[in-house]
DNA sequence: CATGATTTAATGTATAGACATAAAAATCGA
DNA sequence: TCGATTTTTATGTCTATACATTAAATCATG
């Protein structure tokens, strides 16, 4: 694999970081040092640095000079489940076990409801995830008709609601909140668990723009699933 | 706020993505139309749509294009809580409670302890987050004392041990496992819920380099906290 | 008609220089 | 000595240009 020039200097500033030999909060060779040391010009060093300072491994200040950044703790990656990938990983079979299907107007009690309407209708669905036929998670979902018009003819007896609109569907912004519930007795018994079984409980919005698209419920049995989330360089796979 | 001629292009281009002026998989316009529409060069053009391929939300190819890019939903940034912060931000006291304290080797079945241990003794430590006096986290920590000699000196009366690595350690790369289980009979007497109780588990293991740093894991009172993550371009606050 | 060679249109990388800007450091004045 | 002013230094932005690279598109050929 052959590196670029401005790569080179990158990899190395941030190898010298993550040794530790340029410690939190050093100052690290001023472009005009690098630009000799490298034998490039300073737009080169500039673009490497300004790689770094993207990737928050390092902040600038005018005059001052590059300073390694201590890390933050406050933004990680998260892995987000694409289900049906993950499973199929396992070498397990996939399947979607659609539940009920309803199309009504939004709940006026319901906040959520209301905001991701939009006046007109919603498609409302539960359903199970399944992994060689064993059920890994249940599913509620609602669909704003607004956003999506087209996911009222579908049937879902080949693909999960998720998996049709992350195909069909640009959304461009997304909020998942993750708690631990215990297994109420209708989850309980769609998942063939015990009552009050832990279970991990993602809730997730999701907007295109201004217009909610969709917003979904899933609770996971607790000892079959878990979510990995990852800081540094070393971006690993997915989740087991 | 001034904004430079590359800022003003890339907000530009963002905007036309999220607005859905420009679809998923649609191509923008080249460089050469770009440099000509603002009038720049191509150099600040490419600035802009660089900056726009580091937050994948677009994708270049040569000789075709640049082209928006379909969120993958495979990377969300989730928002890890600094939990004295929170308790803060919550209007509540914040304290914690060391429940024991040891200095021991890895235990030779275990294999993360041996792997933290690099041969040296680890720092073994139980304590709990309290919130108002109430228990809000069980927390369970290994330190490697071969990376941090200092800390064997802490008392953790005025600092949790979390707070105290953050501020002294230039920690580099972490993984953090997110789970949910049902409270063990010691966990629901430190926590001072019913055993069985749902509870986000919580395990992160830190490393600096290749060494290991500390592995920790955390028992959340399930109904008591969540997780927030987040993909898109508004990054809000912190979870409640 | 398919397949392989050639052209070409786009991005990718890099240079050398110019001027702007902010803040630390040095200088000067009261 | 302290505060205000000036200088200096390092980054911030941008230009105009050059050549490299790659993959799509086109064209030639069997």
């Amino acid at each position: 694999m052959k590196k670029t020039l401005h790569e080179t200097i990158r990899t190395d500033m941030e190898a010298a970081i993550l040794s530790g030999a340029l410690a939190a909060g050093e100052r690290l060779p001023t472009e005009a040092d690098l630009m000799e040391q490298y034998g490039c010009s300073r737009m080169t060093v500039n673009k490497a640095i300004s790689a770094l300072v993207a990737a928050s491994l390092v902040e600038r200040r005018k005059k001052a000079g590059s300073f390694v950044a201590r890390p933050k703790m406050h933004s990680m990656v998260l892995d987000i489940p694409d289900l049906e990938a993950e499973v199929l990983q396992r070498r397990q079979r996939y399947a979607f076990h659609l539940l009920s299907r309803e199309i009504r107007l939004a709940d006026p009690q319901k906040e959520y409801e209301q905001q991701l309407s939009g006046g007109e209708a919603l498609l409302v669905l539960t359903g199970l995830h399944l992994a060689d036929g064993q059920p890994l998670a249940f599913e509620e979902r609602s669909v704003s008709l607004a956003a999506v018009p087209d996911m009222a003819q579908q049937g879902f007896e080949l693909i999960s609601p998720g998996a049709w609109l992350l195909k069909h569907v640009p959304w461009t912004e997304a909020e998942t909140r993750i708690a631990a519930v215990n297994a109420a007795p209708e989850v309980a018994r769609h998942l063939d668990q015990d009552v009050g079984t832990a279970c991990l409980y993602i809730e997730r919005r999701t907007w295109r723009g201004e217009a909610g698209v969709t917003w979904v419920r899933q609770h996971f049995i607790g000892k079959d699933y878990d979510l990995i989330a990852h800081f540094g360089p070393a971006r690993s796979g997915g989740a087991i």
